[in-house]
DNA sequence: ACGTTAGGCAAGTAGAAACTTGCCTGTCAA
DNA sequence: TTGACAGGCAAGTTTCTACTTGCCTAACGT
């Protein structure tokens, strides 16, 4: 579960597809290809950019929602807001095994 | 340099390595080793555990200080602590490249 | 109806991780 | 000063991950 989170925040493609989303939310697959193309330096095919996205949306980090042939992804940062009190309230995550 | 941040992270045996650091901070490589092997069920070789505490030390997450044969490691919260503002407060990440 | 546009589904490949094994260096205690 | 202890270095292996290529489905416009 935090494991998929941190996963998907290892790769800086993702990471900068995480900044295109938060700039501009609501964006499909395909301007989300001719913004990585143009703004960033990165030629990547669309497939690349879609497997991406579902590591992405399997983090709980970018939901989508169908509409049509269009498929629209919105940034989610709410997994992002407790990742520092794993460490830094390390009472709260003790492993209660007993 | 944020780069080294998100790597270390998505790895599961260093996540636990952290949490063992936050609530021991100061182990030497052979105190952790051993509680590893025990409190979790990490079976690893020193070497393997060693390699994690490089990455994370890389990161910033774990400072190292060493007293005569012994080097103790002691976790650093503070890289974690602003992971989150990056795409809850969009506008102080903007890339400018002029 | 037909071509185009948006997206999905494998299967394959190249490179990067994680982990191991073996040996080597430095520190301390007896 | 010799042996045990704490740790480091350098391969090598295997497993995973990012990316590509090729084909396929669904929705829309004309």
């Amino acid at each position: 579960m935090a494991d998929e989170l941190f996963k998907a925040l290892a790769d800086a493609t993702r990471r900068t597809i995480l900044d295109e989303l938060a700039q501009r939310s609501g964006q499909t697959l395909f301007e989300i290809c001719a913004r990585l193309s143009t703004r960033h330096d990165l030629g990547m095919s669309r497939q690349a950019v879609s497997q991406h996205l579902a590591v992405l949306e399997a983090a709980g980090l970018v939901e989508t929602r169908r509409e049509g042939r269009y498929k629209f992804h919105d940034l989610n940062t709410a997994p992002l807001e407790h990742i520092a009190e794993r460490w830094t309230r390390p009472d709260d995550h003790q492993e209660r095994r007993s």
